[in-house]
DNA sequence: TTGAAAGCGCTAACAA
DNA sequence: TTGTTAGCGCTTTCAA
């Protein structure tokens, strides 16, 4: 007859030791010895244990939380309820947290003090850290100081990440809108040191060699603001294009924001599609065509792992990209009219 | 020379009474006589004295949280990472619930089923609700039952609420539209039984009516969709319509996405104001101009108010709602091209 | 290396 | 009405 919760107690008393040995390989702290650690280990499995975070957090005298990351040069934290990407984290992470007295505490991290706050933030973290938009050395750093944290971006070998297929996410973009007739394709950018700007570059520039088209380049920020200036840059660099593949819906509702105020339509006159498919995707105007990330279930399975004392030394995980059509891209060869609303 | 943080022994020391009622004074529970309640409540505020919410989670095998109530028909509570109001009033908790290991209960709950889930969440509640968006009967019968309650939007009387001037929000969009000149003034509105959505519903027609101008309503739901399907009917309706003053950011997005694709442009042919200030208004194509709630700064104040023992009965408290001007508003008596650019 | 025992700060039986 | 006393589940000295 099994208890509803499992206590250390239960766990002590199935593997035959004192709480105290269960709690040191619990918490994997030295002292305590290998066969002993193995008897714990297995009663752990076998009832299904987990510790009570409100019990840790009276004990220790420290709060139980996920640290969750950004770095962004915008200061405060008040601002990340209206930012697409991470309210969608946010809501990932919200649910799992849930049951277990834990808490989310959200960090913006400043690019010019980052150092400094990431080790502030490792030497300060209990659960573990989920990085939800870092560059792959403060996430190095952090992994320094501490095992526990799991990036959503892609980062350097040992950090544990979830990851997207960003690469073949463009590329597949870019084949779309190949597909669709379209020749003169020029891109919008993100950060050059963000990952998963890095990755769609990569993808948009794989898909564009292959098919033997022009690389049209343009850097933005992954800010409406940013993908407004590039496009305009863009159109007025060359004024022939005919789709625009652009690596974040933020940047690409500000795109088509330029690119209306320039006289020209979307998708009649250049087809657009995004990335990441946020509420920006949706409510632009036309609603974008874009490549899905399943943001929130990568947070959520970041979270889980961290619960569960955090994943293994270069643990990664896969997560797809899928297309979503929409209003932003329109196929050449269909009747003008027509399109593919 | 004064403990870096006082525990309740503290506070029953130099109360001179026992730990026990000194609980029992804090926790507002039967139990002991007036005279003891006044020296303990003086020695609360004397130490400025905090429960420890992790020792009291421990002990009554209950997690310390604010619930955060929307009422909602779409079901689960994953799609709220997009949803602009939402995100921002999370945004506006999280912060202020960090320093005190208390966490954040995301719940929404189904119209049909509201009422049982309402009981439900009464009777589990904790350090008390946050009602994002609910329906004055619900917010009251949830009253009833548990008195540690703030609604982010009205209600009835003896429930504490924090207050957004949506009447007056509303006329002034009005009057705004109509100092630009425009005498066709339609509007888009929200669900019937949403307070907010009543509140610039009576604003709207106070305006239209003041200055002498028809009413031209139609109904939506807060959501894109119903902004976009209300303006294709207004349009259709009353093909003479100026301008458009719609209920919220959101519906607002849909209403352009329509406007735009019945072939009119915006603001050349008909200008629109929103409401909110959400991502939406700067997603949209173009740029929403819009009136601006203060959310995050509602909830956060909702959520001191939760954490300080609950607001007084009838407790009320206003916020200013103020016009940001962007692009989707015209001025007709300016040059065709200028606008208000 | 291991275990016994003392808390962490609070609530809630139970006695008085 | 009041106080005494066990815990809540865990960590962490301190002895053994």
């Amino acid at each position: 007859m099994s208890m509803l919760k499992p206590t250390i107690e239960d766990v002590a008393q199935l593997a035959g030791v004192s709480r105290a040995t269960a709690s040191r390989v619990i918490n994997d702290v030295p002292g305590a010895s290998a066969p002993l650690r193995e008897r714990v280990r297995a009663a752990v499995t076998e009832l299904g244990y987990q510790p009570n975070e409100t019990a840790r957090a009276l004990a220790t005298g420290r709060q139980r939380a996920i640290d969750v990351i950004v770095v962004t040069s915008r200061s405060g934290v008040g601002w990340l309820g209206t930012h697409p990407y991470i309210s969608r984290v946010l809501a990932g992470l919200m649910p799992v947290v849930q049951g277990v007295n834990a808490q989310l505490r959200l960090h913006a991290v400043s690019p010019d003090t980052a150092a400094d706050e990431i080790d502030e933030i490792a030497s300060n973290t209990t659960l573990g850290a989920v990085f939800a938009d870092i560059t792959p050395d403060l996430a190095a750093r952090f992994y320094r100081r501490c095992r526990h944290a799991v990036s959503m971006v892609r980062t350097d070998s040992p950090v544990p990440g979830m990851q997207a297929d960003n690469i073949g996410g463009a590329e597949e973009a870019v084949n779309y809108l190949y597909q669709l007739g379209h020749r003169r394709i020029a891109a919008i950018h993100g950060p050059a040191l963000n990952p998963c700007a890095i990755d769609r570059r990569a993808g948009y520039l794989q898909a564009t060699q292959r098919l033997g088209m022009a690389d049209l380049s343009a850097d933005g920020d992954f800010l409406r603001e940013g993908g407004h200036d590039a496009a305009q840059q863009l159109l007025e660099q060359h004024p022939d294009i005919d789709a625009l593949f652009v690596a974040c819906d933020l940047m690409a509702a500000g795109a088509v924001q330029a690119i209306t105020a320039s006289g020209r339509r979307v998708p009649d006159d250049v087809s657009i599609v995004g990335f990441d498919d946020s509420i920006a995707a949706v409510c632009s105007n036309p609603p974008l065509t874009t490549m899905r990330l399943p943001v929130e279930e990568m947070a959520a399975t970041a979270a889980r792992l961290l619960l569960a004392g955090g994943p293994a030394r270069g643990h990664r995980q896969q997560f797809p990209v899928e297309l979503v059509v929409r209003e932003s891209a329109r196929d050449l060869s269909a009747g003008r009219a027509g399109g593919n609303r």
